[in-house]
DNA sequence: CTGAAAGCGCTTACAG
DNA sequence: CTGAAAGCGCTTACAG
């Protein structure tokens, strides 16, 4: 555990019989070098394990090619997706990844907090996946580094964003349930602060529900683990009711748990759905009715918009919707008759 | 969009009047400063919206007060749950947490240039959580930054490793089936190459078992998520045969959907058991009989070792095995007669 | 093709 | 309590 000194530049210098500068040209790969001088200076750094260090490479440079990311709460498989997909996308252009997440869920001072010290380290790009930063927060520091917002529309100025369109899927969702014959449906309405996504795809639900001439019961929930026990006794109190839509899987998972301590049989006496449709929650074994969020193509888009902003300094979308695809599965078919 | 040059420390010194080692000081709050110029200072700082500079104040401190994760893959939750945990615990010291992750699966080459690049940032310490990185790379580079292993044991030279304690784990849920009164079990085991962690514990359910008196039946597996129809179908072949113990939670979903499309009962025929626990697979609805990682212990300690490591220099623990909890469910019951 | 010099934005002794 | 100076480890014009 005796902490040597990492070598510098210098120590290879030395190593290698040449000046610093040539050191660095010839590891930077710019700049021309004689092949002998470059072959001694690989050989060098080599021998020593010589990393050159980022911070005094970014201060001069004024570069770090570097993307920060924050993330919400990395214990939802949506960032962990959204985290690895931006991983690769940013690795085809040359840009490292590093991310700072919520734990639980990340308050507002928790993301500003977590936004600071990745400008602190001066990254190229920030990416942001956090429901809670107004706005207002990301605007003051958009004019230092280019920000691109992940998976909810944001309509502040100067901020990119890309997200899935919650317009298309709820209506997707509601219209499946639709053609499979229910004409009495509960939808669980998240509310707008805690998401505002699952508020615009809870509203496109009860949207074509009604156009359709459904009866729609709707029950206003807090958050996506909130308890759903009376939700649920609301709907099969009323015998009419033939189908309850979720507004994730998570929050389906909670309503079949409920379902099922208190024996109802699915889909037939109520059909379900649930909306995500990636990860765990996604095998066949389930068979959850439900609507697959395109987290990888978030994340993709989410990257090259960023790597415009930083090489060419404008972006061809300013709010980009990505459509993701209805996911039929077993806990949702036609009504009893 | 136009980019707007971050204010630097001269800033801030021009700003409030004041010399730039004074606004240092002040927004250290270290040495001496007058309360006015303490008050001026940070009137000016907050004007300005000035972030210092990480990289250069790593330069010359010596310190950045960042710690270091490479993660195999932020798409399984484990990583997820992890990195949550060490981030809560890192900020209780002050540290913040970057980390790195691989996709689908971290290559050893992958891992090496994360691991690099995460030096290359000068991190005061280094997590690392990748099965796949042979334990020499890492003494290679212990020697000039504290790094710990979290969530696999590692034997190398100098390397602390935190872990759960997969042999009381195997041992445990082995136990359970044992108790529940099963004779002949199916232990589906996974290649050490794979999984250390699947190995050991693997291993452990079948001393457990055949020290009980109990036949076992070895199956090989490749991966967590290879296809298990074969080994499903030679576990149904034999009537003797009452339960199948699976290496993880993922795997069990495997097996499950399996034996659905099959219409076997369950645990009318057969008894399944997982591992893991934790995340969206716990859910009461599912009622998996498995066994929790102690994912968020894993977490808190490794940090806590990092930490040991960076300002005391020594460990109080080279290698430490946390234990998990059994999680009766409803996938195992006794056998029927 | 090469090396000496300046400078990136900070912190930290050091005088005063 | 304050500011001038040195220096962290690099890259980048600039002469040669």
């Amino acid at each position: 555990m005796n902490k040597l000194r990492s070598p510098t530049i210098i120590d290879v210098a030395r190593e290698a019989g040449v000046s610093k500068s040539a050191v660095s040209r010839a590891l930077l790969g710019q700049g021309d070098v004689s092949p002998e001088t470059l072959e001694r200076v690989l050989a060098a750094a080599d021998l020593l394990g010589y990393v050159p260090n980022a911070m005094a490479r970014g201060l001069v440079s004024q570069r770090t090619m570097t993307l920060g990311v924050v993330l919400r709460d990395s214990t939802t498989q949506f960032y962990g997706y959204l985290q690895a997909a931006m991983q690769r996308r940013a690795a085809k252009f040359g840009y490292e990844v590093v991310s700072v997440t919520g734990v639980d869920d990340l308050t507002v001072e928790d993301a500003q907090k977590a936004l600071r010290s990745l400008i602190a380290l001066r990254v190229d790009g920030l990416i942001v996946s956090s429901a809670q930063l107004p706005g207002e927060d990301l605007v003051r520091y958009a004019q230092r580094v280019p920000i691109v917002v992940a998976g909810r529309a944001e309509y502040a100025e100067g901020i990119v964003s890309v997200h899935c369109d919650e317009e298309d899927g709820g209506g997707q969702i509601a219209e499946h349930v639709v053609k499979l014959g229910h004409r009495n449906v509960a939808v669980l309405l998240m509310s707008s602060d805690e998401s505002p996504n699952g508020y615009t795809r809870g509203q496109a639900m009860i949207r074509t529900l009604e156009a359709s001439g459904v009866t729609v019961h709707v029950m206003e929930l807090d958050a996506y683990r909130a308890p759903v026990g009376l939700a649920v006794m609301k709907t099969l109190a009323d015998p009419a009711i033939t189908a309850l839509m979720c507004p994730s899987d998570i929050t389906m998972v909670n309503v079949l748990e409920e379902l099922r301590v208190q024996g109802i049989p699915i889909p037939g006496r109520l059909s379900v759905t649930g909306y995500d449709a990636f990860g765990t929650l996604a095998a066949p074994f389930f068979g959850f009715t439900s609507f697959r969020l395109p987290v990888e193509e978030i994340g993709t888009t989410a990257i090259d918009r960023v790597i415009e902003l930083i090489e060419a300094g404008v972006t061809s979308e300013k709010r980009t919707a990505i459509p993701g695809v209805l996911v039929p599965g077993r806990t949702a078919a036609p009504p009893r008759r």
